[in-house]
DNA sequence: AAAAATCTTTGCGCTAGCGCAAACTTCAAA
DNA sequence: TTTGAAGTTTGCGCTAGCGCAAAGATTTTT
């Protein structure tokens, strides 16, 4: 990408919005483009922060493992989003894991320069705080989902979740962006691959959508959004007035 | 409490830490103090934000309630933190409810004020970002929690952040601060009253802890946290080496 | 002090979901 | 095209935890 192009694209950015215009050529100055090759590991939970980035092309996925060994996906992220602000900001090692899920594009700052901006810039901290209370909303929807609803409808909620931010439309239905396997879904609904591969068997024989190795293709997304939702559990129930 | 010691203890809040002493007069002039008693609530979830908070004195409780009925907390407040940013700067309503569960005493300022002092105060928008990441980085463990152990160790680590958060040292053990039924627990944990009744009968019959009705003495601590943590599991493996 | 309301405990049966194992499919490399 | 690696499906058995019901305990109200 050259310069101009990059300049307008960062002014569309939440991190930079409303950002005066004459600020950008410094704010790219500070910066370095750097890519990554699909799977490869932009850093570990646990390693210093040195870097905060804004994803420009590709995807990202964000990950803890426990000390059990089981992975526990958190966010991916997709072009535009920054990642990075809590570590480098509370001089904290990065809580998690990030790795390129497809072959990615990024702006880099580094820690100092990415500071700079955030604390110097009042207007760029207020962004940050946008950014920020969307994770808080995310996750808080993300517990209730964990604490209360049954893995069926967890797993809905995971794939529509992708469906919204990476699918796309297709004459036979919404396809999933990237690459995706049963085992990253089960560590993004909190269960196991056998469960998904179980739940997505049953869907694909309802005709719900259609699960090929590595992709799916979401055939009637309101059936998903149903189960996701819980409608159809009313029926159920049948309760008739007296 | 008196002005004088009103500032004094602004100061001392993350909120308005390394903000300059000579704005706290205009800063508390802006606010007004609340009292709220046990039980009563502050918000519900949907209302419309026009208040921010900061706790002063008593235990505030942030929970959901799903469309189905099923509440879920998702933190307790103890003296001074503060709440309702997201939605008042957001312009969202509130995304929780608050209830107090003891007699509460806050400092309030109306959404207006609010969002002058943090838009034009950078430095209090720094001390937001520290408090937001703080509730991030709180509730990924969270998510990782529910997703990854079973009950029994939920619920140690609730009952240990509880305690943590708001346990008074005595004789016989740690007290947890406030009256706290199984519900509650439950609601914290991501699961029901009933197993974390049966959970905590077995460990009262193991001498970890007692009790009683509404409140909780935490005999060994360290107990505690070797269930939270998982540590003796390995014990059980009882691998010997060849 | 009695009555009502709220919490807690525990027996019991049940099922959602786990996780091993083994076969099968798909993709990538040689 | 073959071979191997990686991902998927499914049978099977099992158990953690749910949730009703009913009895107790504790707290609050009158």
């Amino acid at each position: 990408m050259d310069k101009e192009k990059l300049i307008k694209y960062l002014k569309s950015l939440d991190m930079f919005d409303h950002v005066e215009s004459n600020q950008f050529d410094r704010i790219l100055e500070d910066s370095h483009t750097v890519t990554f090759q699909q799977d490869e590991i932009l850093f570990i939970q646990g390693d210093p922060a040195n870097v905060f980035y804004v994803l420009i092309e590709g995807r990202i996925k964000l990950s803890q493992l426990t000390p059990e060994g089981d992975q526990v996906t958190l966010h991916y992220l997709g072009p535009g989003e920054a990642f990075g602000i809590i570590a480098v900001l509370r001089e904290i090692n990065y809580p998690v894991t990030a790795q390129a899920v497809e072959n990615c594009e990024c702006l880099a700052w580094s820690k100092d320069k990415a500071k700079k901006w955030i604390i110097s810039y009042p207007q760029i901290a207020l962004n940050s705080i946008r950014i920020l209370s969307n994770f808080i909303l995310a996750f808080q929807d993300r517990i209730r989902e964990l604490s209360t609803q049954r893995v069926e409808r967890r797993i809905a909620h995971s794939i529509l979740r992708l469906a919204k931010h990476s699918g796309k439309q297709t004459k036979r239905g919404i396809a999933l962006g990237f690459k995706i396997t049963r085992q990253d879904i089960a560590e993004m609904s909190g269960t196991t691959l056998y469960t998904v591969s179980r739940i997505l068997s049953k869907w694909e024989t309802l005709g719900m959508l259609e699960g090929h190795s590595k992709s799916i293709l979401i055939k009637e997304p309101h059936a998903l959004t149903n189960i996701a939702e819980d409608l159809g559990e009313e029926n159920k129930l049948d309760i008739t007035p007296p």
